[in-house]
Order: structure tokens, then C-alpha cells, then sequence
DNA sequence: TTCGGCTAGTTATATTTTTCACAAAATATC
DNA sequence: GATATTTTGTGAAAAATATAACTAGCCGAA
């Protein structure tokens, strides 16, 4: 069985044309052409025929993709047929806030428990969604069914968390702690980094071709005082 | 006067730098060489020399890097000396969690505000930020000298929000919402787009090389029932 | 039924990004 | 002071990704 490598980047824009498609069917189209999809989105059409022909022949020669049809393949493709169960650990602002996500729904991922070290935290509700004490993670884990882990706690903490996700035998993890984490065999971890973001921009807004500055390029060595 | 064109992959990693610097630091490190970098957290050495050496020759041959010279030097290239002011418009679950993210601050950034069109928030405190009338979204991003928006709004308010911000003035803005929005002219945009995360982590669990399974090529056209 | 127009799927090309490998340059050692 | 050792900075090779060009298939009209 030849199994051919899909790159990420490729299964990130699935995402996309999903959502360009549901918007198109609201409008109340029934078919639309690569060309068309890339022209209304801004996207690149021959990317799009790519991406899709990875998984199959979807699309018709002189017609183009039927819209319906071709969401129902793209949901089973990324899964979304399914419903899946996610834990939230460290029940802060950020897991909280995550805990009723709209996003979350709207992809078939329920939000079964958050987790928190904190005994205060124990036992309170947000929203629908109990907290849960992290020592009872991995029996917690099984009963709520929980298959995706999202780690909201501060960066100090993510590795311990993760290490205590990947034992509880979860396999789908996504961090927004700011600290790159270490993952053992077949753990799929996505990084949510707002930080790097954030300096994105910030050097966005420094940087010299936005000031009309020069780049000066300092040498350690020549500059250094000698000892 | 030569501008060399610097990839965004390229900035990204060196934050990534920036907090394993400040993690050595921390532990009383005084040098680190790009192997030992690497190896310590995981990266490729000669990216790390690579990246660096876009922005000048930080580094002594024989020796390494200085850490603290290098973390200067990362942080001014990233403007991360500046601080920068932060507008948030929507004032939901996410919009609120972010007033207060501890990342913000760690990365000079300061919360100014917060807007929202819903006249029951106008006025109310999230921590020490304001909420505001989104209608006075310039003026008031004018007073507070915001420099950085956060789109946290509904995917439908989306592009309108961007437009108001691009209007005032603002330069770098980072989206929250599930929606590819148009930008204009200079305008950088950051898009933290955590439904396709989800769904990336949803193929993950869905994939048939995870269930064994195979992959079947549907054909759209030789499987139509012909009308 | 044939032909022309359209559009998917696919092959080829271009671009970007990563990794390798080595000369040059600094330090440490004898 | 010569020499061995280390490690940077960088040009070249490799890999990954994106774009363009082409081929073949489907539809609809005459």
C-alpha cells in the first residue's frame, strides 16, 4: 500500500476551502470551479486542484467541484464526521475562555472537562464544563472519552502536563504555552504561539525598511575588547 | 541600498532564540554555540548561524555566542526595546482572557484597550483596561497611541473591524477570527486561526495511516448517476 | 453525433526553505 | 609563536513547496 506523505500545509488549507465552501453554499451555489474558489478567496487554483487530488477525484472536467458533495468529502477527510472530546488543563483566563470557544462546537469538538491544580478551582463549573483536579487526569481522561488535550497553563508547567497527557495515552495535543515541547512517538502536537505572533508584528513595526533605515550589520569578534 | 528580503520563518525562529537565550541566562550561562543551542532545544545549528547571520556577526569563531550581547540584539531587532500599545477590539470570553495574557507584557506590550459595540460593556473595567464604544475607534485608539489591534470579533464583523483599524491608521493586527480578511496596502496581519488547528488535530486522529485503513480515490464523474 | 468550450487532474518548472559541508577566524595549548 | 581545536559565516546541494503549463475528460449546442 503506497501511502503518500500529506504535508500539513496542505491539510491547513483543507480547513480553509471548507470554510470558503460553506460560505459559497449559504450564498446558495451549487457547483464552483478551482478558478473561481481561488478568484473569490484569493487563493491560488491551481494549489486548490492539488491539495484535492490528493484525496480523490472530486471535481467534474467543464463543470468544477459540487459544493455539497464536495464539503461532505472534505468533512470526512479532516475528521470532522466525528466528534471529539477535548480536556482543557490549567482553568486560568486563557482555558476558560477557551472552555466556551464557539470554534470549538463549530468543528464537532466538544469541551468535556478543564483541569487545575488549584483545590479552589475544583469542583466550580464554566459554563457546562466542570473542573477537575489534574491528579486525576488519566481516569478523568477516560471517562469524559477525552482524545484531544489543550494545555493553558503557564510555560513553567507545559512539559510536566504534556508528559501527563501523553501517559493518559491522548495523541492529539494543542499548546499554547510559549515553549517548544518535547513529544515522544506518534503525539501530534500543534502550537498555538501568540507570543512569537506578537514579536512577529513587533518586528514587523521596528524593522529598518519600515523606517527607511539602514541595516547595520555589528561584528562580535572586530568590535570586542581585548582581554 | 541592498535590502535583503527576510523570510517570516526566519523572524519567528529568532523569537524562538530569544527565550531559549533567556532560559540559559537563567540558569548563569554565559556563552552558547549554535550546536549547543541546538542540541539543547532541539533546533538545526546551521539555521540557527543562518538566521543570525542575516542581521549582522554575533558570534565569535572558536567561542559561540554571548548570550547577553545576543539577547540585545534580538531584542532590538525584533523591537522588542519599544513598547508597543494594544487595542482589543471585542470584549467576549477571548477578548477579555487577552486583556490580561501574562505574553503581552513579557513581550513589551501593553493592553490599552478594549472596544466593543455592545452599549451594556461600554465603560466596564476588564483588570485595569477600559472597554470602549467601537464607534470611537479611532479617537480613541489616537489618545492611547495604539500601534497593534487584535481582532477578536464573530468571523462576520471580521473584515469590517479590519477596515475601521486600517482607516485609523494601525499598521499591525492580529486576527482571531476563522476568516481570510483582505488587507491593504502596508498593512501586516497576523492571523491566529485556532479552528484550523483544531481541524489539523482532528485529520491527525482521522488519517488512515493512523487506522490502518486506505485511502479510496472517490471519482466524481465516472460516479454520477447520469441525469 | 460531433465539435467547441471549459475545467479537473497532472506533469513540469520555478521558488522557497532547509540542510550540508567547508574555508576563515578566533581561542587555547604546548 | 606555532599549532591544534573550536565554531562561525556562507556558498552549494537537497528538499519541500508553490506556480504554471499541458492533457484529457465532461458538458452542451448545433
Amino acid at each position: 500500500m503506497k501511502v503518500e506523505k500529506i504535508s500539513e500545509l496542505t491539510t491547513n488549507r483543507l480547513s480553509i476551502y471548507l470554510r470558503c465552501l460553506n460560505e459559497l453554499a449559504a450564498q446558495g451555489a451549487k457547483t464552483v470551479s478551482s478558478d473561481g474558489l481561488a478568484k473569490t478567496f484569493h487563493l491560488n487554483s491551481a494549489q486548490i486542484r492539488k491539495d484535492l487530488a490528493y484525496f480523490g477525484e472530486f471535481g467534474v472536467r467543464g463543470v468544477g467541484y459540487y459544493i455539497d458533495e464536495l464539503r461532505k468529502h472534505l468533512t470526512k477527510i479532516l475528521g470532522l464526521d466525528k466528534r471529539h472530546c477535548v480536556g482543557i488543563i490549567g482553568a486560568g483566563r486563557l482555558g476558560t475562555a477557551l472552555a466556551d470557544y464557539y470554534g470549538f462546537a463549530q468543528s464537532n469538538f466538544t469541551v468535556a472537562a478543564l483541569f487545575d491544580a488549584d483545590q479552589n478551582k475544583i469542583g466550580q463549573k464554566v459554563g457546562a464544563v466542570e473542573i477537575f483536579d489534574i491528579k486525576n487526569f488519566a481516569e478523568t481522561a477516560e471517562k469524559y472519552k477525552i482524545d484531544v488535550a489543550v494545555i493553558a497553563v503557564p510555560a513553567e508547567f507545559a512539559q510536566d502536563v504534556l508528559e501527563q497527557i501523553m501517559n493518559s495515552g491522548i495523541k492529539a495535543v494543542m499548546n499554547f504555552a510559549p515553549m517548544p515541547l518535547r513529544v515522544k512517538g506518534d503525539v501530534k502536537i500543534k502550537n498555538v504561539d501568540l507570543t512569537i505572533s506578537l514579536e512577529s508584528l513587533s518586528y514587523f513595526l521596528a524593522k529598518p525598511s519600515n523606517k527607511n533605515g539602514k541595516i547595520l550589520k555589528p561584528n562580535a569578534a572586530k568590535n570586542r575588547i581585548k582581554k
